[in-house]
DNA sequence: TTCGAGATGCGACTGATTTGCAACTGAATC
DNA sequence: GATTCAGTTGCAAATCAGTCGCATCTCGAA
């Protein structure tokens, strides 16, 4: 059985060649650790994760590379409520959008995917006449556990 | 007739006396510029109104008081997509939450109110048994003239 | 292999926000 | 109205995330 196709490895690497868009040692590591991520990743931890596949990558190259992957809307950007810090934090883009809740007390992710969300986003472009490129829906508050 | 509850002038300073907050000049003028803004305001451009009417109002104080207010839930911090550089934007809390719909080539904002939303809320808190404190959607796209 | 457009590392820079601290002030109490 | 002090402020310096200029390097097409 294959792996879902936003699970298969490589499929970043495969989509750049796609579209002619150069490969590099450097962004080969960046990929990878994005691919392979298994929680919410901010520039400083895919630093940090990419230079121990390869250690020449630089700070800058990362945010190079995720500009890259955005403009090119393979990469989601999140702020996760800020409830760690100011920055931002990336995903792959899934095939489907999904909500993300982040628990004030606990510091916990809970992502949750809706027909509903769908829906509401239907309303926008149809009611609005606004084409729709990037979504973002982030939730703050208390978690099950948390809030007994 | 008065004015609905949400443009009442003064109501951020009510709520501030309402909750023991001390009143200061400063926060005065802050509070002022909040409650008669048209427009999204950041950090920035909040100080300078601020200034106008308390030239001694300093940066960090906006920025302590917008941490005071967020603190309170009085108001709401957004991010635009960051079509105007990496910088927050405010504006008070309404009794009715809704969605920034920001346009990635005029770089208008606009804002949408849906029961299509609400519901959305009430299944999340349903369904993952979580307790909403606050909730930012936010869409980048193209509006009506822009998508011609 | 050659070669040039595009990518990189480095270090300096920017812009947004935070902090430490000494001086000040609102408002509760007398 | 004067006193009092916890909470607030302005200031300057620090931090933090992200960007930029530039000389050098490197994919990958020919």
């Amino acid at each position: 059985m294959p792996l879902p196709q936003t699970e298969m490895p490589g499929r970043l690497q495969a989509l750049f060649s796609e579209r002619g868009i150069r490969m590099t040692q450097q962004r080969r590591a960046i990929l990878q650790v994005m691919e392979t991520a298994t929680k919410h990743l901010d520039a400083a931890h895919l630093l940090r994760k990419a230079k121990r596949l390869d250690p020449s990558v630089d700070r800058s190259t990362v945010y190079r590379t995720l500009q890259l992957l955005k403009r090119h809307g393979l990469i989601d950007e999140l702020d996760l409520m800020h409830i760690h810090g100011e920055g931002h934090y990336y995903e792959r883009k899934l095939n489907r959008d999904h909500i993300h809740m982040a628990c004030l007390r606990c510091g916990k992710i809970m992502e949750f995917v809706s027909d509903i969300f769908d829906k509401l986003k239907g309303q926008v472009e149809k009611d609005c006449r606004f084409r729709i490129v990037v979504s973002r829906l982030e939730i703050g508050g208390y978690c099950a556990s948390c809030s007994k």
